[in-house]
Parts: C-alpha cells; structure tokens; sequence
DNA sequence: TTGCGAAATGACAACGTTGTCATTTCGTTA
DNA sequence: TAACGAAATGACAACGTTGTCATTTCGCAA
C-alpha cells in the first residue's frame, strides 16, 4: 500500500533523500565541521523529513561500547535516593546514561548474577549498591572487561569500593560525647543485617576503647521510632547514661521522646545524636545533632570511578566519603 | 604477542571452539531444544572456556528492539523510590531492564527535549515522571513508534497518563472530617509548584464545595515541618477551626506541635489528617491519621500501561490509582 | 588556463547477531 | 537394506551504523 511507511527510517534513506552517501550523512552527525554546509542543510533537512533517529543498537554495535552504566540495586531505602541522584547526574555530566535492574522482594540475587544480568545489557560498567551482606562477597570476580565498583562498607578483594565511612562518622560522633565531658556512649543499632548499622556499631565501640572504655550492652532497633522508643524507656533507668548515639535519627527520636516521657530532659538529663540528618523535615524546631552522610557525594565518587576505570577494568581503588556532624543543641557539656 | 588475545568472544569463536556452526550457537542459546543434547554440551562447554557474553547491541540491532523502558525523571523525591521500585519490579517481572535519565538540577528540561534524549538510548518505551508542570506539556507530541506513558496528575492530549488519585484522596480526607461532625475543613499546602500539593487542595476545596461550604483561605506551606508549624500557631488562634488537613505528614505534625505548644490538643480541641502515611517511621505512637498513596503499584501500573502500548504506541489511557486513609486517633467525632 | 595540495565526498567492508531456506543426518518402517 | 519424513544443522544475507581508503571537487598560486 502506498500508506504502508517503512518503519525505521535509516541513515540511508536520508542518504537517498538528500542526494547525498550514506558516509556523509554519518559525518553530517559525527563530526559536522568536516562537511561543507550547504550539503549539512540539506542532510538535515532530509533528517527532519523523514524524522530520522539514529539507531542505537546499530551505532553501538560498530563502535564497541554503549555509553551506558549499570546500576544494580540490591536494596532501594531512603538515603538510596540521594545516591541515586548523584549516580544520575554524575552520569549526566560525563555523558552517560544509566541502565537499571534491581534485586526483587524476597529473591536472594548473588554478586555473580547480578553481573551475569547485567553483562547481557548494554552497559560499559557497573555499580552495585550493596547495603547487606550476599554470600558470594569474598568469592566474587568481576567480568574482565567491564569495570566494577561495589558501593559497600566492606573492602572486596578484586573490586573497587566506594563507601560512607560509616565508621569513622560514629566514632566522630562518640568522640564528640566525650569531648564534651561525656564518661559513656549507649548505644542503639539498626536492623541487625544492615552492613550500616553494623559499621556504625563498630565504629562506635572502636572510639570507646580507643579511651579505655567498656562499651555496654547495646540496644537493638530496627531503624523506626518505636524501637528507639523502647530503647528510651530502658536507658532511661539506667543512671550512668547521659549519652545516646542511635543509628539513625527516627530512633534518636524515639529515645528522647521515651526519655521526655520518663521525665528526664535532652540534652540537660541525657545528651543524643543520630544520624542522617533528617529529622528536621519532621519535627519543627528539632534539636537534634546528627551524622550526616553525603550520599549524593557518595553516587558522584562511585560513577566517577567506573568512568575512570572504563579503560582498566581491573583496576582497584576505595573511596571513602566522610561524614559531616551537624550540631544541633541536643549534646550537653558536661566540663567544668 | 602470544597473550594478546582477541578482546571480545564472537557466537562465531564459539561455534570454531565447538566445532559447530555459528547458526547452531545461536540455537543453543535462543532455542535450546532445537538442539542435540550432545551438541549442546559442546557449544556451552565452548563458550565457558572462552568466557562467551553474547552481544546486545548486534541481537538488538537485529530484533529491532531492546527489551529496555526508559524512564526520565523530572524530578526525585521520597514517594519516587517506591514509585522506582515499582517499575523495577514490575519490569524485572516482564522480562526488561531500565534505561533511567534525569533531569539536572537547575536544568529546564521539556518533555520534548526528555523525548529527544530517550530516543538515542537503547528503549523499546519510555516513562517521564512529572510532577511539576512544564512548559511544552499541552503541545508535546510522543514520538510515533515509542509508546510514552507520562506519571502525573494532569490529563495529556495525546499520551497515556498515570497517576495517583491525589485529588480523590483528599476529597476523601475532607469527607471524612465533614462525616464526623466537623463543619469547615482548613488546608496546609505545599510547595506552590508542586502539582501533588496543587490537587490535593483542588480536592479540599471541591469537597468543601460539595457541601456547600465556603473554603477557607489555605495556608501556604513548603512541606517541612517547621512551616506547618508556622501555620498551626496561626490556627491556634482561629476559634472554628476543628479540622486541618495537611498536604503531607510532616508539616501536620509541624501543626500539631505548633497546636500543643499553644495548649490545644488534638484530636479533643483540633483534628488533624496529613499525607504520605509516614510520622510513624520517626514518631513513636504516632496517633496522625493520613492519606496514604500507593507508589509502588502507581510504578507497577505506569510499567504495565508501556509494556502493553509497545505494540500500539499511539493508544491513549488514563490510569488513576487511588488513596488509602489509613486511620489514627487524630481525628475526633463531633457528633452525638 | 593549468597544476597542485587540501578539503569534501563516496564505495565498501565490518561489527555480532538472527531469520530464511537449503542441506545433512537420524530414526523408523516397509 | 532401502526409502522416507522428521529432526538437526549449516550457508548466507541482513539489520544500520562507522572506519578505511579511494576518489572527486575545491581554492589558490603560477
């Protein structure tokens, strides 16, 4: 039928229709200065015309990459979006677009697989966004010729890292309490699998001992206010404690609400920091001092580093991203 | 030199190493059963020793298509991760993968312009996520053969749109008060631009309106807490103000303080209902009652309505996925 | 005008798959 | 054992680009 349109217009039926070669019309794209410009308008013309659009598949096929990076995400939380976003644009910049799969509810994905998917989609390189552990961490060998950086706490042997320092922003934040007169740290976890919680424990226990310091029990949470809530009311018979670092700042919240209700008083009573910085979106007026991760700035490091490593993949670096406290008034001086 | 080897694996180098044909290796891989078991043995052995990957940009080139959704995002918030997860999920499910762009901060990106950029990218559809209005939206027109589905509240000309029933659930929260006895209905909105914040006080007013009531002037807010704070010690002192409807969770919880701190408690002297469903993350015993959106399906609908337009790009739907009001105390039964 | 080097353009192969169609091999029955 | 239909395999073209190298055209000086 003389309605029945070919489906794709490809770069040689602009050739035809510009009277030009198929050659020309690549270069008209590729590297405009090197065609005369009378000849350019008439290619393009004949582009808008027709409405062409170059053929990706096409285009990638003959020059050997995608311009494209994965990003496997093994768990999509909160601070995920602001990572997210940074990856994003990031990408952006460098003239990268991103190719997405994510680990589903309930599946158990491996390291391996997820580089098995992705090395079936058009990607030069990868980021895996790891927050959990994954039984084939230490195992794991990344495809020889696409450049792997894991966004994790933990080192990998083979792979780059790019991670918060989780460990180092809890023991900024303890040495803070202690600097300020403070003789203890209580303590309140995350959920227990979270590779978070867990750094930010260690990095918590390493600042006490590094003064001599036994650090006590600490209270296990599962990242809402309820818990924290619950840890509250257990601190709050506890007369030695003046100081809380929580894991995040929803529990930080919990606590001193329990301790509030328990008739004690933040920061006169007992001092509290949490961390991520967000609970001043809630709470009016919040107090609250916090470790602040910048995770936009982690996303930025972690696609910079596969960019850099496109030409040698088995390259190995780790990056760390430092924590920021930001005060707030909810840590009391105890010194003189 | 003797360890130079070649850098990619070819279905061909296979078949050579297999002693098959090239055609035989592309059998094994896309119709196994078609194929001698002895065969195949032979071809999968041959391609684990050379570390076969097959090459998605010469299969797409000649399938004609990617097995890959774009999605823009205009913009990233909180409600966007589970909206993402959504469509990763849903995606994951029907077999594709995501190709993602976004918008740069500060950018002023066009929906055209968004079109423009997909269609160099290896997708078969294409999602824009849009919750602020744009400048070309009423004139943008999909391009032919890639079916577009656009994420927002507005209805499109000539695009399949979905959204969550933002209007609908607050004409919801509205009656809701209205049924237990209250006779007005005062709104907190948030940021003007927002189109969220723009229909969930078009569905205030329009329930008000339904009634017969006149509504009152809304107070503008910028969705953190510390504005709808702002605006609570302005209703603090309005005599017939009972119920407050807050465009999202934080800034009623913002009202609420802002309402204690001037000795009025709720629910017995005001009644407050917010958005999102999210206080009780970060307040224990959270007693808010809140309209809560369904973003992950909102995802799974928008992938789902691409998915099934691939084949007829120019189908039009609208999709509208309601509200839950998730019930608290925070709302106090005036009659009887 | 002619000649010359540089600029512009073109012909053709190649990237690594899959579809079409032809050919070979196999298992079964007469 | 021969003959046959079905199953398995193979040869070759094609998808739409870009790189290589050859050819044509241009601008300018002699």
């Amino acid at each position: 039928m003389a309605t029945m349109d070919k489906k794709n217009v490809s770069m040689n039926d602009v050739a035809v229709a510009a009277g030009v070669s198929l050659k020309t019309v690549s270069r008209v794209i590729n590297e405009p200065d090197s065609v005369r410009e009378s000849t350019r308008d008439k290619v393009h013309s004949a582009m808008e015309a027709l409405g062409f659009r170059a053929n990706f598949a096409a285009r990638s096929l003959k020059l050997g990459r995608y311009g494209c990076i994965g990003v496997v995400l093994f768990h999509l939380s909160g601070g995920a979006v602001d990572m997210i976003d940074g990856i994003a644009d990031a990408a952006e910049e460098r003239g990268f677009a991103l190719t997405m799969i994510k680990k589903r509810a309930g599946e158990k994905m491996t390291l391996a697989e997820a580089a098995r998917r992705m090395s079936q989609l058009p990607v030069d390189g990868m980021i895996f966004n790891l927050r959990q552990m994954v039984d084939d961490f230490d195992t794991f060998e990344a495809p020889k010729d696409l450049k792997t950086v894991i966004i994790t706490p933990m080192e990998h042997p083979t792979c780059s890292t790019v991670s918060d320092d989780q460990e180092g922003g809890a023991r900024m934040a303890c040495e803070y309490f202690l600097n300020h007169g403070h003789k203890n740290v209580y303590f309140v976890s995350g959920k227990k699998e979270s590779l978070s919680s867990q750094c930010r424990m260690k990095g918590w226990r390493a600042a006490l001992e590094a003064r001599g310091i036994e650090p006590p029990e600490p209270l296990q949470g599962d990242w809402n206010a309820d818990s924290g809530y619950a840890a509250g009311l257990v601190l709050a018979d506890k007369p030695d404690c003046t100081a809380v670092l929580a894991a995040n700042d929803c529990m930080a919240n919990g606590v001193m609400m329990a301790l509030r209700d328990k008739g004690l008083n933040v920061p006169d009573d007992v001092s509290v920091i949490g961390f991520d910085d967000e609970l001043y979106k809630t709470i009016p007026n919040s107090i609250l001092t916090s470790v602040k991760f910048r995770h936009r700035e982690l996303g930025i490091r972690a696609l910079n580093e596969v960019v850099a490593g496109l030409e040698a993949p088995s390259s190995r670096s780790r990056t760390l991203v430092s924590g920021v406290l930001v005060e707030r008034s909810s840590v009391r001086d105890l010194r003189a």
